[in-house]
DNA sequence: GTTCGTGCAAACGGTTTGCAACAAT
DNA sequence: ATTGTTGCAAACCGTTTGCACGAAC
């Protein structure tokens, strides 16, 4: 895993602690948190950290390009840590998201789309796992 | 455009003048309104509606298939009067979000999906519209 | 000493819920 | 009579904001 503080370093954000926390646990996380889940993980090894806090933070790295912001569940939006270009699935029964690399979907933008200038695209699939 | 009313009977769901009106907002609007815009909307020709109502009125039409809710914006869900599969784009400055038809982007999904039953895909693009 | 980051609490916006009145069957 | 629908208000949940305290340069 790329080093925390090295990473905030290099995006011009000041590291304190809570904000090595909250990156670090996104980082260390499969799943894809709610800010909710940050704040009660970061609450653990940080108990005094406020909800505004992670809030800020997770605002200022996902501005910062550090994080990424994705809207993919119904109450309010998750956070990933990959920010290079990927897909996602979504398990309808278990709610997981789980991230799909790049590489497995082929997808061709055809006719019909030049009124469009394509900065970013994304594929969401959902379905269930299979066992 | 196919009359609400007999949608609303195929689907099971009483018509009621508030729920015609809801439905006809969807249908007529080529955007993709939000709660509150169509409770706007519906404020307007039946002006004692409450937000409940519209809101309890959107889940049943959604549940029943009648319309479907999107996943697009930040902040709140969004309705679609299209319940067959279709793409969306997104204007990044305007925010306003277009519809894609089917068959305008082909995907193939290829290998290192084979553990996902993938149920529905759709692709989310963003930019900026053409002038 | 000024700037930046934090924590608290209050506010905010979208959505849901409990409930009483009121149709509709 | 029973069931389903409405409207109001309050609650709820995720998020933002205002502000005072404290830390860092």
């Amino acid at each position: 895993m790329t080093k925390a503080l090295q990473i905030l370093r290099e995006h011009g954000v000041q590291p304190t602690p809570q904000r090595l926390a909250v990156l670090e646990f996104i980082q260390k996380s499969q799943t894809h948190p709610s800010a909710d889940d940050v704040y009660s993980s970061v609450r653990r090894t940080c108990p005094t950290v406020s909800r505004a806090t992670v809030y800020n933070t997770l605002n200022l790295l996902a501005e910062k390009g550090v994080i990424k912001t994705q809207l993919l569940r119904e109450r309010g939006l998750v956070f990933d840590a990959h920010v290079h270009r990927h897909h996602h699935f979504i398990d309808e029964e278990t709610g997981q998201i789980h991230d799909v690399p790049w590489e497995a979907v082929q997808i061709h933008a055809g006719d019909g789309l030049s009124k469009f200038e394509i900065r970013e695209i994304q594929v969401v699939m959902r379905g269930k796992r299979r066992p």
